[in-house]
Formats: C-alpha cells, structure tokens, sequence
RNA sequence: GUGAGUGUAGCUCAACCGGUUAGAGCAUCGGACUGUGGAUCCGAAGGUUGGGGGUUCAAGUCCCCUCACUCACCCCA
C-alpha cells in the first residue's frame, strides 16, 4: 500500500455517472421509502430484473428505429459470445420476465415497479445522465381507461406526497395500429406540402417520424404545423372511446391535466394514451416521468396478448425538484482517558448500538477537550465521559450537548435517559 | 453526434499590460488547553494553475490540440 502520493485527479467518476453522497442520499432513501409504500397501496409488487439483458430483447421491446437502440445502448460483448446490453429502460425487462415466467397464469394481479439505474449513452447535460436511475410501474391485462386514469392519479399523488407542486401533466392518445398509420400518412402529406417552410431537421423527419414535427422548437416549423391535421381527427371509434375514458375517470379524480394532441413520445410501442408530467419552470430536460400504454408488445414478442401500461420517473429530476430538510439524527459519542477506560468504552459503545443508539468513540486519543471538540463537529447529541473516576465508581456521565447540561448514572440508567429522548 | 461557455488549494475566489517563490477566506489538522464542546489567538499542511505542445528573455495570463465540467441542439427520465 502507498502511504503517501494520493492518486492524482486521474480516477474519476465515469462520464455522466454520479456519486450519490451522504447528505443527499437521505433524499434518496426518502423518494425510494415513499414510493415503494404508495405503489403498494396501489396493489404493486416489486419486482427486481437483471441490469443486464439479452442485446436483442430491447431491439425488439424498445424498437429498432428508436434513438434509444440506434445510438444509446451500451452494448458489449461478453466472453461467451453474447451480445450483451445495459438496459436503457426497464419495461422490455418486466415484460421478458412474464413471459419467461407465465406470471400471467397465476392469476395475481400484474402490478410491478422497480427503482434502479439505467443506461444511455447520452451527451450528458442537465437532467440527463449516462447513469440515471428511474422508479418504474406497469400494470398488465387491464385494458379499461379507469387503469390509464388511476396510474396516472397514482404518479400525481407520488409528487403531491414529497410535497412537489410546479407541475402539468399531459396527456394525448397517439392511436393503434389501425387508426395511426393513416394519421401519419395525413401528416406526411401535409407537412410534404409546406415542405420548403421546414428546417432540414424536420425535413427529415417527414419520412422517419413525422409526429416528431410537433417536438420542433424552430418558429416556422411550429407555424407549420399548427395547421396540420390532428391525431384526434383520426381516431378509430375504439382509441376514441378509451381517450374519452382515460378523461372521464381522470375528471372524476378532480385531476388537473392538459390534452396535448401534439406530445409525441420517443418510444414506439405506445398505443392509445400518452403521458407525461413536466416540471414548471427550469431546464429544458422538464419530463419528470412519462408513459403510457403498449397494448401490443408482448404480442409481439411472442408472449400472450396481453395489454399494459406503465410509467418511468427520472429519480434524478424529481429529487432536483426536492427540497427535503434531512431529519436531524441523535448520536452519541463515547469519549475517554486511559487504557482500561478505552476498554470499556468499546464494552459500552456495544451495549448502546445494540439499543439501538447511533454511537461513536474516539479513538484518536486526544484530550478530553479536543474529544469535546470533535464531538461538537459531529453534531453529536450526547457524550459519554469515561474516566478514572467513572471506572472507580461504575458511574459514567452523560452530557447532552445541546443544553450543556451532564447527569451521572449506572449504563442502563443513562440509556434509558437516551432512550426517552431519542 | 453538433454548437457555445468555463477550468487556479477540499470549497468560494484573487493574482495589474505577459514580469520575483501563484495568494486570501472558509474548511482540515496541530498548539495555546491531559477532566469538558461552540469563541479567540498562533501555527501547519494543502498547487505540475485540468493535461500536452507552441510563441516569448519570461506564460496562470497569448496561440493550438486534448480532456473534463456546464449549458443548448438532438433525444429523453
């Protein structure tokens, strides 16, 4: 072991990963405690997927055209030969592990969420990381709006319990498979016809995706596409009556939303309802979560036809939105003078955690005030005084460092005194 | 992947027009102070000025490259 010449700033953190420190990761721990109690109120499960996956399962969940899975994906190859991948997002996951372990045949309701990293190979910028981490929900085999309507109740009662409230959240049905492709080839034919008018980006996206349209934040491609033809124009009598719905159950609620015929998601398996919910005010990566249904993707891995629906929150831009007091802790700090007392600290120190008491001795050796000292840094509540004098008679002292005031007593007595306070 | 901005001690910042050995506050550690914390005083430690190259008698300062971070585009959580 070198004792001397700490490394240099040469090892760092992986660009676009963070270090999730004491201090903020009390924020976490928070998130993480009331969402998992909220979704299990709601009737969800954990449940826990590899990172890892099978390269091909997200080219064929995520979709092959995506951006995700064109240029994202950390992708290796392992020793065996497989082609490996980090997983970008987590519904592809939960949907492999029903079909792999026909949860479908238990007659369980399919709730799951999971909380846990993902990866993308982005150029990392506010809001957005390499490393991310996501709180995800999926709801399979409910096909009725009043489920759109809840999960999305559910995601707003998560922001409203951590107190967050500059939001709006969106919502939009983008079609099925039998309604969307004459949508989009509406789209193609109105947007081709002010084709000069468009950036190159949105050129391109006439061919590719031209509900990416709608996303442009140039000004003449927004007046273009004011006067195109609306999704809700195009729906077919069943994704109507859903939408119409996914609003009524959302109204019974009392839910504030906004339909936004013009939000597009990213990922292609969606049908029907889209959602989202953006942070008011802020950068420009403003979706806390989003999500919506994709009643054909276990079809079309060739699972059971099986609907679902679900919803990604970005943990990262939901804590940004926190502002959590952390909650004060009351430890204790053994202080001492002398081998035989430094014995017994280490005996008491025991005895203190075992009750459940946050403790700590010192172990530097230093005098009593410099131990005061340090205990004062720590923000230690109390300070336990372990002397010649305290080992002659059994007693030791307890300070509590906020009123300065100290009492004498046998250990048990003293931990009650803790206790009480705790 | 494209574009812009910023890089000086753990943190926040100085350093004149390019000019001696790159300074300060806070934080850290030690001492004053081996039976009692917060205050004060004294002291120490901490730097290849992100890295490399170039111009110059001389570079933290100017130029080029590179890396990192930040912001934006794209896209998304």
């Amino acid at each position: 072991m070198s004792a001397e010449t700490p490394a240099k700033k040469e090892l760092t953190a992986v660009k676009g990963t963070h270090d999730i420190l004491p201090g903020e990761v009390e924020v976490w721990q928070k998130v993480e405690t009331v969402a998992a109690r909220l979704f299990e109120s709601y009737g969800y499960r954990e449940l826990r997927a590899p990172v890892i996956e099978h390269t091909e399962l997200f080219e064929k969940g995520t979709g092959e055209t995506t951006d995700i899975v064109t240029k994202e994906m950390y992708t290796f190859v392992d020793k065996g030969g497989r082609s490996i991948t980090l997983r970008p997002e987590y519904t592809p996951s939960v949907a492999r592990a029903i079909v792999e372990h026909r949860l479908d045949l238990l007659g369980l309701p399919m709730r799951y969420y999971y909380i846990g990293p993902m990866f993308r190979y982005d150029k990392p910028q506010k809001g957005r990381y390499r490393q991310f981490h996501q709180m995800d929900v999926e709801v399979f085999n409910e096909k009725d709006p009043a489920v759109d309507a809840e999960i999305i109740e559910m995601a707003d009662a998560l922001l409203r319990t951590l107190g967050v409230t500059q939001t709006e959240t969106l919502i939009n049905s983008v079609g099925c498979r039998a309604c969307r492709p004459a949508y989009s080839q509406a789209l193609r034919e109105a947007a081709g016809l002010v084709r000069d008018r468009l950036c190159p980006d949105c050129r391109r996206k006439i061919e590719t995706n031209p509900l990416r349209i709608f996303d442009c934040k140039v000004e003449g491609c927004r007046e273009a596409a004011r006067s195109f033809p609306k999704i809700s124009e195009f729906l077919c009598p069943e994704c109507r009556d859903h939408f119409a719905g996914v609003r009524a159950a959302l109204d019974l609620y009392g839910l504030r939303y906004k339909v936004d015929p013009n939000m597009v998601r990213g990922l292609d398996y969606y049908t029907k309802t889209t959602f989202e919910v953006i942070a008011l005010g802020g950068g420009q990566q403003n979706a806390v979560l989003g999500g919506g249904r994709y009643d054909d993707m276990m079809k079309d891995f060739g699972g059971p036809d099986i609907c679902g629906i679900g919803f990604a929150l970005g943990v990262e831009r939901l804590v940004a939105m926190l502002a959590l007091a952390p909650e004060p802790r009351k430890s204790l700090y053994v202080v001492h003078m002398g081998d035989k007392a430094r014995a017994e600290a280490i005996r008491l120190a025991r005895m203190f955690r075992r009750a459940g008491v946050e403790t700590l001795i010192e172990y530097a050796g230093r005098g009593f005030k410099a131990q005061f000292s340090r205990a004062n840094k720590l923000g230690a509540a109390w300070v336990l005084i372990i002397g010649d004098d305290e080992l002659a008679k059994g007693f030791f002292k307890l300070k509590d460092m906020a009123a300065g005031t100290q009492i004498e007593g046998a250990p048990d007595a003293l931990l009650a005194v803790i206790k009480e306070k705790q």
